[in-house]
DNA sequence: GTTTGTATTGTTTTT
DNA sequence: CAATACAAAC
């Protein structure tokens, strides 16, 4: 049995698997079979050492690598009757525990979690009355209000209130609380910050909620004053493994310290696998020295790994030199011992569309030539903000594909909503939400009257609801009885929904939806999208969806589930697909391999990303792009456009100095350009990522020179000779600028009949069935050459 | 108090 | 090119 799990293991991985020392620190090189060790080890522990499951807590920092985590090791387990290790990611973890002892921290286990937005309205209502009382109003207001820019309300500059959140968040990453932040607070900024920092955390606690940083300190401080629980949970999880060591900030080292305790006790291990080299998360306070400090701290026996299994040599090569350049580096050489192997493959590009057209050409040509799956391929980039021409692209060419971690979704402000809502229902002190739904649908409940409610609230310690609760029952009086009836029907419609929050999610939306009217409230708004009826839509059927999941089915566990796990997006049919190029961030790439990846924007200024005159973390944006290389098991292509638009102004690219001098991609140092020139819209005569812009398809492995670039082919968008036309409105008059929405909608309406071919995002091209009209909109039914027959509304589908 | 139109302004990366 | 913020009209 035993041997069965060791076996296909080389003996640094058998001994990592094997070892029992309390600590150890698992040095693993990409691609050498981290996870591996993990899942094996937690195999181990359970079918030979018979350590009951529960013992035993494994910690990842995204969603997506705790649920591949959960997902191998229940393959490898011998015994189905094996209860479920705790393998999770730091932060649901914490809700967890959080939740099971929420009184000892002064919460209600309902509380909120607060995203970034939440924490930014928060933050903002707090300066703001730090700002108005009086004693602070000298302190603060030279530092928090904006001084220059006249024009701008003596109020708070959100930017400034932005900067301010960051510095709450770093202080959170370092793992230092109120308490300390307050003692170690130097200088007049240090205490301003110190005393927001109260205050803000003050308010959380007042709106029965924490954030993501707090989900970790809170965790630890309750630890750390609760002897009693600490003893409890060091005593169930007595084997505790770490993933990705390398990202975990000094607040998570302190948990983990408070969690493991002194590791003097014999049978109980703490194993930590990380790579220096893949450390790409500093900014969020990450610290390598964790590394170091970690085995200095428990005298932690180190094992390397240095086999790389995932890639061919010239990735690995390439790779390799490309990482030596860092300066700061844990000693390890990387090797392997694999053979024949596919050239990589660099690939200058004129603009991004042309580069979107590589990479979608290219995908189908690999999917026939060398019969693969389209789940094989991945799409990275260095921001969100690039996927959107490639998923046009795709999309255009029927490729079927998915944006993994795209925002969307849950960002839109309907269904935010629709979300304040449901979280205002569990958890009735939260004053962001209860803020943003107050007056939505509009209710008669102003700037003017909220002002009023405030006062009133204040010397019931600024329970809003319970403030609006008392002018319903007629205990509390405004001044004007215009908001009355406003106020009255909110009170009425959450009382009446909060009985019946025993019914299942979807139900009590449905609820909601019918008794405010919503939809008509979304339909009567211009300013709306015509789709966020069918958003609306797709939140009910997200809800179904996660009521028939196994387990938590509450709302509450909706809710987190949708703060925490931003991940696998609601997709317009439910299921996640598989089958699918996968389109991510290089971020959210970490801990996965495909067989051929794509690294695309590899452009100076946009892979080692630098915006304004903030200075450049060179090394961390070299680890970024390592981890891109090392995601690839048999083919690289790089590539890199000379044009890029991004936020509605084109941008000349350089290729990236990343790439210059790796072997076998010959790419050598570009010639100095003038300086670099923004231009309000391409060159009118330019073609606009026409076909010409990648055809001929050339052979790749000629086409490495820079000197000779791509823009040659076609003089005429040479940067030298267009960059002239700054105005084109004078060059060319205004002519009726194609409304371009007008034709996107044009195409969405256009009638569908069976027999139409159509894309789909998911599914990419099928052929239409049926149509039938439902109130939602039009069915089709499809048949899709991979998944079968499927029903879905024509406004997801394209027409091919 | 609410809606509508326009001006400005900005964009790393994620739990 | 957005999304959002603010000013002016309803």
């Amino acid at each position: 049995m035993s041997r069965s799990l060791i076996d296909g293991l080389n003996p640094p991985q058998r001994e990592a698997v094997l070892d029992d020392s309390p600590a150890l620190l698992v040095l693993a090189g990409a691609g050498s079979g981290k996870t591996r060790v993990i899942t094996h080890r937690i195999a181990h522990l359970i079918d030979v050492l018979h350590v009951p499951p529960f013992q035993i807590l494994a910690l990842t920092f995204t969603n997506r690598a705790a649920s591949e985590m959960i997902e191998r090791v229940e393959k490898l387990v011998l015994d189905p009757q094996a209860s479920d290790p705790s393998i999770s990611t730091f932060h649901s973890l914490c809700a967890r525990i959080l939740r099971k002892y929420a009184p000892a921290v002064g919460l209600s286990p309902s509380f909120s979690i607060y995203d970034s937005d939440d924490q930014l309205s928060l933050l903002m209502g707090v300066v703001h009355e730090l700002s108005s009382s009086t004693d602070y109003e000298r302190k603060t207001s030279p530092s928090l209000t904006s001084s220059e820019g006249g024009n701008k309300r003596a109020g708070l500059d959100r930017n400034k209130v932005r900067e301010l959140l960051g510095e709450l968040e770093a202080c959170k990453n370092a793992g230092i609380n109120v308490q300390s932040a307050r003692e170690r607070a130097r200088g007049a900024q240090g205490e301003l910050v110190a005393e927001v920092y109260a205050r803000y955390s003050e308010a959380l606690t007042q709106a029965n909620a924490v954030d993501f940083g707090d989900l970790i300190l809170r965790t630890t401080d309750l630890l750390r004053e609760n002897p009693r629980i600490q003893h409890q949970l060091r005593d169930r999880w007595r084997h505790i493994l770490v993933d990705e060591f390398q990202d975990t900030n000094p607040a998570q080292f302190k948990l983990l310290s408070a969690l493991v305790g002194d590791h003097t006790e014999r049978g109980r291990t703490f194993v930590v696998v990380g790579d220096d080299d893949q450390s790409i998360y500093s900014w969020r306070g990450a610290d390598v020295a964790n590394m170091l400090e970690f085995q200095e701290k428990f005298a932690a026996k180190l094992i390397k790994l240095e086999q790389n299994y995932r890639s061919d040599p010239p990735i690995l090569d390439i790779a390799a030199k490309l990482i030596a350049r860092n300066q700061y580096r844990l000693p390890k050489t990387l090797w392997s011992d694999r053979g024949e192997a596919a050239p990589i493959v660099a690939k200058p590009c004129l603009d991004d569309r042309g580069e979107a057209r590589f990479v979608s050409r290219e995908i189908r040509r690999l999917c026939l030539d060398q019969q693969l799956n389209y789940s094989d391929f991945a799409v990275f980039y260095r921001t969100n903000a690039q996927s959107r021409i490639l998923e046009e692209q795709l999309r255009a060419d029927g490729v079927p594909h998915c944006i993994i971690g795209s925002v969307g979704f849950y960002d839109r402000a309907e269904i935010k909503d629709l979300l304040a809502y449901l979280r205002l229902l569990v958890n009735p002190s939260d004053r962001i939400a209860l803020l943003r739904v107050l007056n939505v649908p509009t209710r008669g409940i102003g700037a003017k009257t909220l002002a009023e409610l405030e006062a009133l609230s204040r010397p019931r310690e600024g329970n809003l609801a319970q403030t609006l609760q008392g002018v319903a029952s007629g205990a509390l009086h405004l001044r004007s009885k215009r908001a009355l009836p406003g106020i009255n029907s909110f009170v009425a419609l959450m009382a009446h929904l909060r009985d019946r929050l025993d019914e299942p999610p979807s139900q009590l939306l449905q609820a909601l939806l019918d008794e405010t009217n919503f939809i008509d409230h979304l339909e009567n708004r211009q300013t709306r999208s015509k789709d966020a009826v069918s958003h609306v839509a797709e939140l009910v059927g997200a809800l179904l969806s996660f009521e028939s999941e196994p387990g938590d089915s509450s709302l509450a566990a909706f809710l987190e589930r949708v703060t925490l796990d931003r991940g696998p997006a609601v997709d317009d049919e439910g299921q996640q697909a598989t089958g699918v190029v996968n389109l991510m961030t290089i971020h959210s790439a970490k801990g996965l391999e495909f067989d051929t990846v794509f690294v695309t924007g590899l452009e100076d200024e946009l892979l080692p990303y630098k915006r304004r005159e903030e200075e450049v973390d060179t090394e961390e944006e070299r680890r970024l792009c390592y981890v891109a290389f090392t995601r690839a098991k048999h083919r690289l292509f790089l590539s890199w456009a000379s044009r890029r638009q991004l936020h509605g102004l084109w941008h000349r690219g350089e290729v990236s100095p990343f790439l210059v001098g790796l072997p076998g991609i010959g790419v050598s140092a570009p010639a100095p350009r003038p300086d670099p020139q923004q231009h309000r819209r391409p060159p009118a005569f330019a073609p606009r990522a026409t076909d010409e812009t990648v055809e001929p398809l050339p052979d790749y492995e000629s086409e490495t020179q820079l000197r000779r670039e791509p823009l040659a082919e076609d003089s005429q968008t040479h940067f030298g000779e267009t960059h002239i036309v700054y105005d084109e409105e004078e060059v060319y008059p205004t002519g009726p600028r194609p409304a371009k929405r007008n034709d996107k909608r044009e195409r969405a309406n256009k009638e569908l009949t069976p027999g139409d071919h159509v894309t789909h995002s998911r599914y990419g091209v099928g052929l239409v069935l049926e149509l039938e009209d439902r109130p939602e909109g039009v069915m089709a039914t499809v048949d899709f050459p991979m998944t079968g027959h499927k029903s879905i509304y024509t406004r997801f589908l394209r027409r091919y």
